[in-house]
DNA sequence: CAGTTGTAGGCAAGGCCTCTAACTAGAATT
DNA sequence: AATTCTAGTTAGAGGCCTTGCCTACAACTG
């Protein structure tokens, strides 16, 4: 456990500092003070150390800006170079890289459309390099539209699971560009998480239909991967077929809506299926997901699914345990979601390089 | 989150001495300094505090016993009402109370069989009574076989599955006996947690075969128990029956393994069945919490499961993501995981009790 | 324009908490 | 009786946070 050291309480008081200027960008020490509810030379003393340790520093801007009557004050914020973070999706449709930094800005993107899994190799890295080039990048979250294992954050295949993007490495790709870790996860966690974030609801399920199957769960306000990552991987999860139990990806196989050649969905071909049959078998992965995993409502998100909402909820609501259902509501879910996590990481990395001891007089 | 105070320090100081005795249950102050790498003199001050509050106690005994040389020295523990826990486990055959002090130590058990569900509400409050009068009870966990909504702690009916015990409220029943607070769960979530500490394993999933069927999920090294309480509840998860995909209980319901009048399984019939068909059952079941809940390993525990142990293996080796499936190793589980879950509680809130400031000067 | 008001920030003192170092207490060994 | 060794206390230093007071300085008031 902890020691109980005055390093301690200095900690403390620096990231309560480091964390309201994260939220309101800039401030005063005297504003400072009321926000921590820490006394004023302690904040003075705080925003000394972190000055010069280089984590913020002086804006420049003064407070009579209307303000009123009073001394001047100066506005202190996030030092400029405090680091950012690295936000990549790669999606079989292209790769997206954002920048954002601890306030939580957007501050670049970059998007690169890509004609199929082979050019991703060859996209990622230059995306990635031209980010790296520009800013102080500590970290780097990464969504792949593809099973990734939790361990190595590797991409892996699944049987008879289409591979949307494809082998890849993102960590031995990103990481040697970058000082700090790599995340790679499931655009259907990341998606999750952002859905978690809208909703405000501990437990929930995110049900994702588009070119390939997948699923999340969010269990205690965490999205909970399993042991290597592959929680919610269903595509093998028994359901009702058109001829009895059959697996959820088969379903589609028997009916005739698999892209040739590969194994994902075809979506265009999914609007003449008989809506009822397909509900019936997306209605058994419900159940699934509602006896194992007890989620407060089921939440429908990719290409097609919202569009079988009412056939999905009809045929749920016959279900012994029905729960709610409705449809995702989150834009670019995945990007959001791990932009969310990024940013998250990246303050935590920052309050965290606030330790050495800065001697008073220097 | 949490202000940088003094205080904070003093009470990380008491928690590492508590600690400390909670584990080697008489130690020196200059044990106590080496156990807890605080100093001497820090240590001295919080185990005056800690007397002073009476949660420690001077044992009466004295360091030379062979020890050699030196100075006498005074061992403390945990003061003798310093608090005990009651585990309350309800079965259909009967009810176990047990008490836990906060060594771990069992120091009372009281069973009563009972021959039905309706001498539960008679025989419980009684049970708990004679404990509850002969020691401090601080607070209370209880292992119920059936399900149990998270947030009243009732137990509740799930239609089609078998209710084993029968309507009850422990809350209400026991929460009056004590003045801390009653935490009810179900049987097989208790029984995950007892072989979560067994296993030592961060993402598995239990599956409990008996005259009732559950499971749980360890995820991140907890029990997830969904919204209300009823994750695991799988009598309605669809899989492979004899006709085709067919809710889980229902499949022994085809096979005429269901006891008359109740809805709960026939465990003396079972073993003409062919454990194929059954395998085959609990193999989509086991697909379901790979898919969903990726878990490390599988383990089945219930009356009835083990012996399908190799049957199942064979099924679920069969399968495109295959599992270790193994037999559950902890006997009694669910008073097991219930007592650790109590004992947890205990140790918290014993900590939690040493709180305010005692002056120096008395 | 002089005086008043009100805010930003600094300084000093006080209270605590932990640590190190030195010291006292007391039993076993030599 | 002197030595050795361990338990526990005392003394002092260093650090951190707080309260209270002071200075700097801009805007308002009459």
């Amino acid at each position: 456990m902890t020691k109980p050291s005055q390093e301690l309480l200095r900690s403390i008081s620096d990231e309560h500092v480091l964390r309201s200027l994260m939220t309101a960008r800039k401030l005063t020490r005297a504003e400072l003070a009321i926000q921590t509810g820490l006394s004023k030379p302690t904040v003075s003393e705080s925003v000394r150390r972190l000055v010069e340790q280089g984590l913020v520093a002086d804006t420049g801007e003064r407070t009579p800006g209307g303000r009123g009557k009073g001394r001047v004050g100066s506005f202190y914020g996030l030092a400029e170079d405090s680091g950012v973070a690295l936000v990549v999706t790669i999606a079989p449709d292209g790769v997206t890289a954002e920048c954002v930094d601890a306030y939580g800005d957007v501050i670049s993107r970059t998007h690169r459309t890509i004609t199929g899994p082979a050019e991703v190799a060859a996209v990622l890295p230059s995306v990635a390099a031209e980010t790296v080039a520009a800013h102080n990048v500590r970290l780097c979250t990464v969504s792949a539209a593809d099973p990734v294992d939790r361990r190595t954050g590797r991409l892996v295949q699944l049987p008879d699971s289409p591979f949307l993007v494809g082998d890849l490495d993102p960590v031995a790709v990103l990481g040697p560009l970058l000082h700090g870790p790599v995340v790679v996860d499931n655009d259907v966690n990341w998606a999750a998480q952002a859905e978690h974030e809208a909703l405000g609801v501990a437990d929930f399920a995110y049900l994702f239909l588009g070119e390939g199957l997948g699923c999340a769960v969010v269990s205690d306000g965490e999205v909970r991967r399993g042991h290597s990552g592959l929680a919610g991987e269903i595509s093998h999860l028994i359901t009702a077929g058109p001829t009895g139990a059959t697996p959820f990806i088969e379903v589609f196989g028997e009916l005739g809506l698999r892209q040739d050649g590969t194994t994902a969905i075809d979506v265009a071909r999914l609007r003449d299926a008989d809506p009822a049959v397909l509900a019936r078998a997306i209605g058994g992965v419900v159940t699934a997901l509602v006896t194992l995993a007890d989620p407060e409502v089921v939440v429908i998100g990719g290409s097609w699914g919202p569009s079988l909402l009412d056939a999905i909820t009809a045929e749920c609501a016959r279900s012994p345990r029905p729960v709610p259902i409705r449809a995702a509501s989150v834009a670019n879910p995945s990007l959001t979601g791990a932009r969310a996590a990024a940013l998250d990481l990246l303050r935590t990395d920052l309050v965290s390089r606030a330790g050495p001891r800065t001697p008073r007089s220097g």
